[in-house]
DNA sequence: TCTAATCACCGGAAAATTTACGGTTTATTG
DNA sequence: CAATAAACCGTAAATTTTCCGGTGATTAGA
């Protein structure tokens, strides 16, 4: 697996906070050729290192006020129960993260709603699947830190 | 206030699965004018509709393999203990986000570490804070779903 | 050591896109 | 219903992306 060096991780640094530098702006601050920066950043896209370029929201903007986490219990863990409900679960709109989980619940799922009467709306989808014992919801007072970008 | 039409929740929508759509390619889907296009999509990012422009990188190449969420208790939420929290926890290259939250518990933060070596050494940075109560750890198993783009 | 192959790099040219601009149609408003 | 503003269009200029041939450094093998 042909590893990265040091001026790759420097242009994933810099494409992660802002992915509209050009490959001119980026060689200015690498010390390199406009040619050398695009074949890197080719590379890093044809090789997976870059997922997918993606424009961030302001999600206040567009109706999305409310950020909640609910955690969620199955009544039991067999292949079905677990593959059928991240099968339903990933269909709500609502939902934009969900994760399957060590410990005292299964999974964790990311919401994003307008305000508490559509997550109630969600709620009550959400609780009308088979196979869910308990889902606990916990609400985002405030945003401290979020951040896409991993530190390299 | 929504001084944004279909056609602009259109754009957005594209922008936010592939922001590396052409304004050629967007106008083709939208039937109008390339130029018409890149007005709409300078004002949204003037009027702050879109923040930012990001790379999203896959965490296993980059060696994040680890993604946690940890609840934080704090001993009081007096102003001081909690804006002495946030400035600190912020600091840490290994939280991405960070949430004060409604609930049985304060904060949660979500984690990205190498591995479970790397997870106990920012678990003991963190423990070290003045003013916390309790971490709970909790570990992803396996990611069903994680999306940066809001439906629209 | 020498030679061949590979790799990252470079500058410059071609192709494509972004951006700016003047003018037209469409919608809003007094 | 005229005046004004807003959205749109095509064109052209500026800029960027993409392609290409060639150079020097590094490495592997003879």
């Amino acid at each position: 697996m042909p590893d990265i060096d040091q001026t790759d991780l420097e242009i994933l640094r810099l494409l992660q906070h802002n992915a509209e530098l050009t490959n001119k702006e980026i060689s200015a601050k690498l010390h390199k050729s406009v040619a050398a920066v695009h074949e890197r950043v080719r590379r890093l896209k044809e090789q997976g290192y870059i997922k997918r370029v993606v424009a961030i929201l302001d999600r206040k903007k567009i109706d999305r006020s409310l950020i909640a986490f609910s955690h969620v219990l199955l009544k039991d863990h067999s292949a079905n129960t677990l593959s059928s409900f991240e099968k339903e679960v990933i269909r709500f709109p609502e939902v934009m993260e969900c994760f399957q989980m060590t410990g005292t619940f299964d999974f964790i799922l990311r919401i994003a709603t307008a305000d508490m009467d559509a997550y109630h709306v969600f709620y009550r989808k959400l609780a009308t699947l088979p196979n869910i014992t308990t889902v606990q919801s916990f609400f985002v007072l405030s945003e401290t830190k979020s951040d896409t970008a991993y530190p390299l």
